[in-house]
DNA sequence: GGCACCCTTGAAAGATATTTTCGGCTCCGA
DNA sequence: TCGGAGCCGAAAATATCTTTCAAGGGTGCC
């Protein structure tokens, strides 16, 4: 005797619609219910049967009688519904927000639109990666007998990341942040090594020298930078461009360019681990089992 | 072009993040209890608290015991939770595609997988953030008279770009990745100080020590680490947690826990470029114009 | 190897929440 | 004004969730 309409028995996210529909042949203390359901759904869903009938000043039967009406068995299984509507408009909403951070802007609203941002920052550069550049660089750090990385400030941070990653897998590698140091070291390089610079703008000098030692030297040159046409790209074999986000006041360049530069040496990492698997594999968990008793029980 | 692969929908599951972060805390029983609610959260949302203990072959109480720790006031709350993520994943589309990379991936696919992995971190990242110890990390910050920050390896580098950051908007900070100097440092701290540490494991001596030292002096402690619950945190007066992506060989957890690491410091960064506007705009003007003559033209 | 301790676990008691029952009430029409 | 039909909520009945408690099992320390 529960069926009052033969619709369809869960409604999913069409609460309001059926609310509307169903109003008519409610009760004045049901309506008030249904109105209180579909006004603010996740509020509903917080409470109890109790603190729903208290809310509309009517009583848990009426509740329990309106979830009824709308095709639960239930109360218990409407506030599930409820919950799962509540997360469907939460998450519907999430795009609405702009990216700009203001000075104002509460702590929370940093965070979602920061991680916005950075994910959007890593679409963009996954989509604009060549892979064919990628691969040939890929191809030429496996086989190099030395890996020099270059990069300053930022940047150097990323030549550091990789540095530490390579070696992980038993590659010859050293991150330079010294222009001077960088300098000497690339013009011990020759063919068959690799020299790879990385620069958000592609015209620091301290990292544009060094790879043109190198690449005078003969070794294998790559450029990772935001501007593929730039002053250090005259000196690379290969060129891997990261993505140009805009910057604000608030969001310098370096953070953004800082994530996509990560991807593309994460991208480089992990080609080249595939290609030297057999070598690669072992010398990961040595590395792993070597630090293991730096961690306290 | 922004879409390119469907990205991680906002905010898929803060949950399956947070039984990664838990589990190595929890029992076995509690564990069962957390990869069932964690691997079917529409199937689990539709059991009561003795469903899901027959199901999972433990008792009501491990079921309360481990809503509980997933951070529900009850298994009621789970239930309602469980419900929303289901609809999300739902309206989301499940994005089942297998992540893992396999060593004859083509280097495209790697690109991809690397690109949505680390979206997924930040997205999951940013769902798991307190943002109230984030609000109280940043106050510590803005007014601290000088900041240290500890990490060792990969931490080290992310330790490094919250340093420089903070430098450039005017802030006294250090980063150090060696643990006796960090020591060293760390007891000349005092209240009104901050001391920042960073692991993934939360577990790491070498950075455990001088945050110890440094909250022992009385300076206001800060612990970024993916482990909510390790022994880092007995020290720390803020905590804020990474996520933790599942590792796999060819990709070790150091990508993952970093990209959500960054994540936590951009935050802190920016939360404290807000708090001292007055001050930090103008720095980071100062800091970028003493570059300038950096790049060649 | 034995012992003491602590941690884990599930059964069952206890507390809440939901559903049902049941009788009073209102509203309508004669 | 009276009778009846259906709406409504208080409270009982039931289901579900939470807490307690003691047994079982593992672990570290003699």
């Amino acid at each position: 005797m529960k069926e009052t309409f033969g619709g369809p028995p869960p409604a999913p996210g069409a609460l309001a619609a059926k609310v509307r529909a169903l109003a008519p042949s409610m009760t004045r203390s049901m309506q008030r219910v249904a109105e209180a359901v579909a006004g603010d759904p996740a509020g509903c869903a917080a409470l109890t049967v109790t603190g729903l009938a208290e809310l509309t000043g009517t009583s848990e039967a009426t509740v329990v009688r309106t979830a009824r009406l709308l095709g639960y068995p239930g109360y218990r299984d409407l506030r599930l519904a409820l919950a799962g509507l509540a997360a469907q408009q939460q998450s519907g909403r999430a795009p609405a927000i702009t990216t700009d951070i203001a000075v104002d802007d509460p702590i929370a609203d940093v965070v979602a639109k920061l991680a916005y941002d950075e994910q959007q920052t890593l679409a963009d550069t996954a989509a604009a990666l060549d892979t064919t550049q990628l691969g040939a660089a890929v191809t030429a750090l496996a086989a190099a007998r030395r890996v020099d990385v270059y990069g300053v400030g930022a940047s150097g941070l990323v030549a550091q990341d990789l540095t530490q990653k390579l070696l992980r897998i038993g590659l010859i590698a050293h991150a330079h942040s010294d222009p001077h140091l960088a300098v000497t070291n690339a013009v011990q390089l020759r063919s068959g090594d690799v020299a790879l610079a990385i620069t958000h703008s592609g015209s620091t000098g301290d990292v544009i020298e060094p790879l043109r030692a190198a690449f005078e030297r003969g070794a294998t040159t790559v450029a990772i930078t935001g501007r593929p046409d730039s002053a250090v790209t005259q000196y690379a074999d290969h060129v891997l461009t990261t993505s140009i986000a805009r910057e604000t006041e608030l969001r310098p360049a370096a953070m953004s360019s800082r994530t996509s530069q990560l991807l593309v040496v994460d991208c480089l990492f992990v080609g080249v681990a595939q290609r030297t698997y057999e070598t690669a594999a072992p010398a990961l968990s040595a590395s792993y089992e070597a630090l293991a008793h730096r961690h306290r029980r």
